[in-house]
RNA sequence: GCACCGUUAGCUCAACUGGAUAGAGCGUUGGUCUACGGAACCAAAGGCUAGGGAUUCGAAUUCCUUACGGUGCACCA
């Protein structure tokens, strides 16, 4: 139910909308408020008189009980006998799938991200495209959108004919089967130490041997992409996201030449410094390269091809691309070329852009070994969830798996908390905190609720009608907000938001689980808290698997 | 140099898109157990929202400007 549409239509005055209903600062105030000082020029008398004025003609009824007027501003207040029957027994009716919807019915979103490079270990640096990109598939598929998940592969360039030839040159083969991309990388760094002239232009031979199709670079082209893949896969498993689609820059290759025509034919390519450009310079942007002077391919021009294929294979109603704000301007040059091509669509393409992780010494960089490799932060996180189970739960009989969820909720929830667009400093410290406003926190939350519940038999009911105490009346206002926060994380691309429901969700009900006693309550008001107890457990474990996060019913 | 992004409590971040007394967590100090899980809860201290202008009933939020930090700017991705 929209409170705030309810509210516009009850007091029917044609300047009001709903955006103009707020909410006040604390609920001693209200639930909803309408500041009234834009409607002070318009009736041409003061805010506080016209608060006065609606308020003595407004007609309280069973889901408004109370009108107010303060200082020019009009208070609502909700009857909340009404509003808990409301919440719960919606929450209770649909269980874990309440706050979906069928909003996104017949819409295809494809959302780009992860985009592993072959050859090339997972570090920090990747975490957040994976999980926010996870995240963001699984919030559109719950709000009913058909979600195509596309790891675009980082696999077409000269650095595999580098990685070939420094196998030949020093690899082993057990040693690299054995040693998977670990060993391979290790190849590729040494290839960038010690290489001659010699040996580079052997790597563009060998580049170029993968691109004609040679037999022999082409399998160990594939041998390396299988064992990258397998490893990645290890990960996704871990961070709980998966794709529907590994079609990565190589896919693309003998797609480009028809988009480069096209861009002929439109007459957007021009010549400049012997490249083939698409000139934005009238957009205030430097020109878009299409083609290298000797006539290669670029970065664009793949992402060019990709984006035409990716309407006409999944006729989105938007392509998300979730990579970093380096490259922003890169995605504003490529739009609008599409854009210039008259592509109606091309306001369809998202840049869902998060912002950069760096060490607490300054960035991260691959030669120098300043590197944070991801398997490494997530075996920490389990070691020290498995230490902190065994130190306050050793009777716990699953403790292996559940520091894995654990463990891995931090991983997750570390990177998902804060707004996307801003830096990250990594810490150890940070992710191996295990309190406050942490996915332990919550999970710890969703347990004890879980606890609760076992030890109340008989099944659950609502009473008719029982009206809230303080703290009864926030954890449903709360539990009321998470269908709103699940479509504004889709619309923002946002899932922090409901990383911060799950927070705000679980404090609300630690203040009413101290004040509260619920076991021991009795009649309507035990049923009503238990009832209550259900619900948040529910909801908590909804936000916490829309952001890959599992809820260990015990911990 | 130009463009974009950021700057809120000691630290890490919120603030429902222009509304009332700017809120959380961490850290600090002091409390709460005859327990439904203390990975919790309560309280205190901590703010001229980087500085300066402008817009208006009203600004952390919009505009201009300065400072500081980050990112990008032609054949890498």
């Amino acid at each position: 139910m929209d409170y705030r549409e309810y509210i516009v239509k009850k007091l029917n005055v044609a300047e009001i909308t709903a955006a103009d209903v707020s909410l006040p600062p604390n609920t001693e105030m209200g639930d909803y408020a309408l500041p009234c000082f834009k409607l002070a020029k318009v009736m041409r008398k003061s805010p506080v008189q016209i608060a006065e004025q609606l308020k003595d003609s407004f007609v309280c009824d069973e889901i408004i009980s109370e009108v107010s007027a303060v200082n020019g501003y009009l208070n609502f207040k909700l009857d909340k006998a009404g509003l808990a029957r409301a919440v719960l027994s919606e929450v209770l009716e649909k269980g874990e799938g309440y706050a979906s919807s069928k909003e996104g019915n017949g819409k295809t979103v494809c959302i780009d991200y992860s985009s592993v490079n072959i050859a090339k270990p997972f570090h920090i640096g990747h975490l957040s495209t994976t999980v926010i990109g996870g995240a963001l598939y699984k919030i559109y598929k719950f709000l009913g959108y058909n979600a195509v998940g596309i790891n675009h592969l980082g696999d077409y360039g000269t650095q595999f004919g580098k990685l070939i030839c420094a196998y030949k040159k020093w690899g082993v083969k057990e040693e690299v089967q054995k040693g998977g991309i670990h060993a391979i990388n290790a190849l590729y760094v040494r290839f960038n130490e010690e290489a001659d002239e010699q040996m580079q232009s052997q790597a563009r031979e060998y580049f170029r041997l993968i691109e004609s199709g040679d037999r022999e670079a082409n399998e160990l082209f594939e041998w390396f992409k299988s064992l990258t893949l397998e490893y990645v896969n290890g990960i996704y498993k871990k961070l709980n996201v998966t794709f529907d689609s590994y079609a990565g820059e190589r896919f693309y290759t003998d797609k480009m030449q028809p988009v480069i025509d096209e861009l002929r034919e439109k007459n957007l390519l021009k010549e400049s410094e012997g490249a083939q450009i698409v000139d934005l310079e009238e957009y205030g942007m430097p020109p878009c390269l299409i083609l290298r002077s000797d006539g290669a391919s670029l970065y664009a021009t793949r992402d060019l091809a990709a984006a035409t294929y990716r309407k006409n294979a999944y006729d989105f109603y938007k392509c998300l691309y979730v990579v970093a704000y380096q490259q922003n301007l890169h995605f504003k040059q490529f739009f609008k070329v599409l854009e210039l091509m008259g592509k109606p669509w091309a306001k369809d393409l998202v840049h869902v852009a998060y912002g950069m992780v760096s060490l607490e010494d300054g960035a991260m960089s691959t030669r120098k070994g300043k590197v944070v490799w991801l398997e490494d932060v997530i075996n920490k996180c389990v070691e020290k969830a498995y230490s902190v189970i065994d130190e306050k739960n050793s009777a716990l009989e699953n403790k292996r798996e559940t520091a894995e969820i654990v463990g891995l909720g931090a991983v997750i929830f570390g990177a998902l908390y804060n707004n996307k667009i801003k830096d990250i400093t990594f810490s150890y410290d940070k992710v191996l905190s295990f309190e406050g406003e942490t996915s332990v926190y919550v999970q710890y939350t969703c347990a004890r609720a879980n606890s609760v519940l076992s030890k109340a038999d008989g099944k659950i009911e609502l009473p008719p009608t029982y009206v809230p105490n303080t703290a009864e009346y926030e954890v449903v206002k709360t539990l009321a907000e998470l269908p709103e926060t699940v479509h504004a994380a889709a619309e923002k691309y946002e899932p922090s938001l409901v990383a911060r429901f799950a927070v705000d969700l679980a404090q609300k009900f630690n203040k009413f689980y101290i004040e509260c006693k619920i076991l021991t309550a009795e009649g309507d008001t035990k049923k009503f808290r238990i009832a209550l107890t259900k619900a948040v457990h529910t909801a908590l474990k909804i936000s916490l698997a829309l952001l890959g996060i599992g809820a260990p019913e015990k911990m």
